[in-house]
DNA sequence: GCGTGATGTAAGTGCTTTTCACATGAGCTG
DNA sequence: CAGCTCATGTGAAAAGCACTTACATCACGC
């Protein structure tokens, strides 16, 4: 798995091929074989893995709200940034791998377990905002997600299909936060 | 081309197989090679296809900015996720085929193409806002592409990687626009 | 009439994925 | 300790793909 995951950040995830992940690990083409069922099978655990750690860096980023929910949840958008640039390759593995995530129950769990985070940290937030008229925390948290998901996958990492923009992609997913806080109602002015 | 498009559709990018291709197009498996260097340059010029199509959705979703910017602009955002649901071929040659929008001057240049039309709609939905404060128009078009292109990803299509969620992509994406247009302080509410 | 360039084919190389029969060695059981 | 089982690994093989090279065809302009 980790030749696998050194692959995918050397050549893509096209370029991650069984054979030669085998070879870095020292053993025969065949032998990953009684491990993963297939090609997928690798790969999706690959991509468990990395969901993974991605969600005890959101968590650390979150940090249980502290020391406020607002500053708490631009430094979890941070993190997530963070997480794209300096594992890109677990990054491509969760987001862009084609390995579908319903595929394995395993990968399945782990995207849940990531998302559940993010979730947690949108329900504290939206609790810390005055009752009347408070947003659903489930929206927040997708809105949250696809906002750092798009920004990471088009201008967050260096090598893939990164555009050249004029501010970089921290400080534009920070602004968008702000933006979208302040659409809210939120206390983040 | 078509043929490649068809694979990328019925398998994903990965099982868009050059020689799959050809035999589709009722050639032999060398003959594309006299029209496309290898198996990355034909993904290329389908994807840069895809994007022209793309800017052309755009552009008729936003209608010169007709009745009003603001509808306009939403109206184009429509008109992306309805690009990605209905040409989710072209969108993931665009998008998760691995090809680095570098890669190919053609592509590039439609790439941009496209993105033109969403920063051209920004200018003038910026334009419309109050002089003070008003924010810098590039900004909000890096912020929409990442909002609508990470909405796309994570909940627009029906195969890929996409979630359960309780909303549809469209409202998804329409709240979060009418929350971030909110936040900008923009004639939206 | 004849070169020329665009297009296509057949065959071959080296890589991949995947399978199958077989080896090996650790650990449990009697 | 003998024997059995199971996990792990190997070598060989089939099938498919990317890409190359040498050769064929054929329309078109001079």
């Amino acid at each position: 798995m980790q030749a696998a995951l050194d692959l995918i950040a050397e050549r893509g995830p096209a370029g991650a091929t069984f054979a030669e992940a085998a070879r870095r690990a020292g053993v025969s083409p065949a032998a990953p074989y009684r491990h993963f069922r297939d090609r997928e099978e690798l790969l999706a655990a690959v991509a468990a893995a990395g969901f993974d750690r991605f969600a005890e860096a959101l968590k650390a980023g979150w940090n249980g709200g502290r020391p406020d929910a607002a500053s708490a949840y631009e430094r979890m958008g941070h993190a997530y940034l963070d997480f794209a640039r300096q594992h890109p390759a677990d990054y491509v593995a969760m987001f862009e791998s084609g390995i579908p995530t319903e595929a394995d129950p395993a990968l399945r769990q782990a995207a849940d377990r990531a998302f559940g985070v993010l979730r947690e940290a949108a329900e504290t937030l939206v609790a810390a905002m005055p009752a009347q008229g408070r947003p659903p925390a489930l929206m927040v948290a997708l809105h949250t997600w696809a906002l750092a998901h798009g920004v990471a996958a088009l201008f967050g990492r260096a090598d893939a299909a990164r555009r050249k923009v004029p501010m970089p992609a921290d400080d534009l997913l920070e602004a968008a936060f702000l933006i979208y806080l302040k659409g809210l109602g939120a206390p983040a002015a």
